[in-house]
DNA sequence: CCAAAAGTGTTCTCGATACACCCATGT
DNA sequence: ACATGGGTGTATCGAGAACACTTTTGG
């Protein structure tokens, strides 16, 4: 017998030797500036990490995540998801590496600490981290398409093309200008104001936000792969 | 400083109080008879529970979550998908609670040990548990839709019909007939054997199995939501 | 010849795509 | 008046859904 089998989650592991994992929680933390998706990275030697930490077994790992998050960032209005629960070896022991995706909002002021932006394809990254960003990616760029997320990626108030700008990046696609548009304002998720913003010598673009009331599990239609 | 941050995998966190997590892993064991979506179910109290067990940390989990899977059935042709990592409380210390989906094939022989086959709706589990089941349904559904996971569902060879009852039992919607062909054959995914199968008195049926070099990454057509 | 399950095509609708011009403003 | 980015509509195509009859066998 291998296993030591407890009856309830009221009457979880006994903290004996087994079942007492190391784990590492680790953040990609996503943002969009001047069309390219960025990454928050640490320096580690001659490369680069994502930021990590070991959680204390006294708190929930969503918020040692959070807390994490903190330490990477000043800024405070970000998206945190659990990404996915590797399981990796180091000699005798395994570990268990809960990665996590977090976006802030793209923008001039893109505070960090101790971390540095950098392009997402960038080089210098362990096989293990590189393999997490990759897997975030994805799973931002199929979010993008069925969900609200891009919300995250935004400031309070943008225009349609700053939107639009958003999604080619995070996507690497461009996108036809009238098929986007009218999709974003087909699902419903933003609400017009009613000023315009005048920045140029052309016609002034109307700004929209986030409807408040936004149904999180309102869809966007996806696929919109191969449009360009 | 809350975390003690490390440098990279190959030196990982230091064994030290933190970051040792108590982990848990579970296993949704799904299978389909006869027109039911069943899970395996140990008795627990006056209720249920799902098979479970504390890994040891010289073993990857999936080989935990496996000798687990062997623990509860006699098949050994499973499949097994880490579902989701769930962090939960007692008291002071949270555990990580690690739930994977299995799948083994429908048939008249559903081979387990201690466990028993219960209905996938059936009360009596723990509210964590019950949210886990819920969650591998959902997940299973998705994935019939893109992917061939239902070929873990079926026997080595079978009628089309018998794989459309399998996807009805599964996804608990009525498909057409004509629809569920023209997709099912039209994705490749399935090897016409030569052979026929008569029992009764009606027109004998095509025998399929799938086929072999079937490109995990091939999809089928998703959205069968909506159909009846 | 009857019962029972296997097998097969066409039509319609709707969402996704491709595509080009006019509008409002600042200089 | 012209340069700049904002804003709009239409035609085509393909996938998904709805739908009913013929075929083959056993008894």
């Amino acid at each position: 017998m291998v296993f030591s089998h407890d009856t309830s989650i009221a009457n979880p592991p006994a903290p004996d030797q087994n079942g007492r994992f190391s784990v590492d929680v680790r953040i990609v933390l996503v943002t969009v500036s001047e069309g390219r998706l960025l990454v928050a990275a640490l320096p580690s030697g001659d490369g680069w990490q994502l930021p990590r930490g070991v959680p204390l077994p006294t708190m929930p790992l969503d918020a040692a995540a959070r807390l994490l998050l903190s330490e990477t960032t000043e800024l405070h209005e970000q998206y945190l998801e659990q990404l996915y629960t590797l399981n990796t070896n180091d000699g005798e022991a395994w570990f268990v590496l809960i990665s996590y995706l977090a976006l802030i909002a793209s923008g001039p002021d893109l505070p960090l600490t101790s971390a540095t932006w950098l392009d997402t394809t960038a080089e210098g990254f362990g096989e293990v981290d590189r393999m997490v960003i990759d897997y975030a990616i994805v799973r931002l760029r199929a979010k993008l398409g069925y969900t609200t997320i891009a919300f995250h990626l935004m400031p309070e108030r943008f225009t349609l093309t700053e939107l639009q700008e958003t999604y080619e990046t995070a996507l690497a696609m461009q996108l036809d200008k009238r098929n986007f548009r009218r999709r974003i304002i087909a699902s419903g998720m933003l609400e017009p104001l009613g000023e315009k913003r005048r920045d140029g010598s052309h016609r002034p673009a109307q700004l929209y936000r986030f409807r408040a009331g936004h149904d999180p599990a309102s869809f966007l239609t996806p696929q919109w792969a191969g449009e360009a």
